[in-house]
DNA sequence: GTCGTTGCAAAGCGTTTGCAGCCTA
DNA sequence: TAGGCTGCAAACGCTTTGCAACGAC
């Protein structure tokens, strides 16, 4: 059956995740990733990014009007800010109290996700 | 400039939104709306969606691997929970205090969305 | 050497747009 | 009648897939 390998470009795909600090498009780890690969292509970062989705190493993120993000798993429980005006989308710290009481009766929640939309403090800056 | 004018298909459009329950994607929409206009295209439902969205009439609901789906904009505050089962997304009444404060220092929150995700009570009860 | 991985190009899918004819106001 | 609206098909952007060459193990 499958085996993983570890090839430079899976391994500049991971490293430009990992080293975000926010949720990145398939485009913008492209770029990212082709520092160190140049000659890679975006089917590679799509293949590369369902494997380790596979793997539940990465999250999307997924925001109206935006194009699909993603981020890894690994960072502790938080949500996410989209700006209206540069139309980042940002990590947010923290959580709420009660979110999974709002559920119809019956409804089983596993999980949930907060996004906030606004204007971020860099936007807001000027 | 532009006028609205009110059409057959237009109004079959808003006719399936308005008795919709939850929120429904585009084909849903089409499929409804071709019980009235049989000839009814796809394209002109996404341009009904488009107008009825610039007027504010409707919003957009995104969650990740589903389809964009849209609802009436007139139904109070509330929220969506995504079965992971059946697929569907549903509509959620009530909300949570303090979501806008766990926005960083700077960030300007205008708006909030919170999708659960779980199993809805129609899917836990096979 | 084997077989998973890659780059390229083509295909898919949801959404938008061009266009000629239709229909509301 | 004017000009917005419609259905059809082509175009579009994002994502996935087919394929032969490549490279990790």
């Amino acid at each position: 059956m499958a085996q993983e390998r570890s090839t430079r470009q899976r391994k500049a795909i991971e490293q430009a995740l990992t080293r975000a600090d926010r949720p990145m498009t398939p485009e913008e780890l492209l770029a990212l990733a082709q520092a160190e690969v140049p000659r890679l292509g975006i089917a590679t970062v799509y293949r590369a990014l369902k494997d380790l989705r596979d793997e539940g190493a990465v999250v999307a993120v997924e925001v109206p009007g935006h194009p699909t993000c993603f981020e890894t798993a690994h960072r502790g429980h938080h949500h996410h800010f989209h700006c209206r005006s540069c139309r980042k989308v940002y990590e947010v710290q923290g959580c709420v109290h009660g979110v999974h009481g709002i559920a119809p009766k019956g409804f089983r929640v596993e999980d949930h996700e907060i996004v906030l939309t606004g204007v971020c403090a860099a936007c807001a800056a000027r």
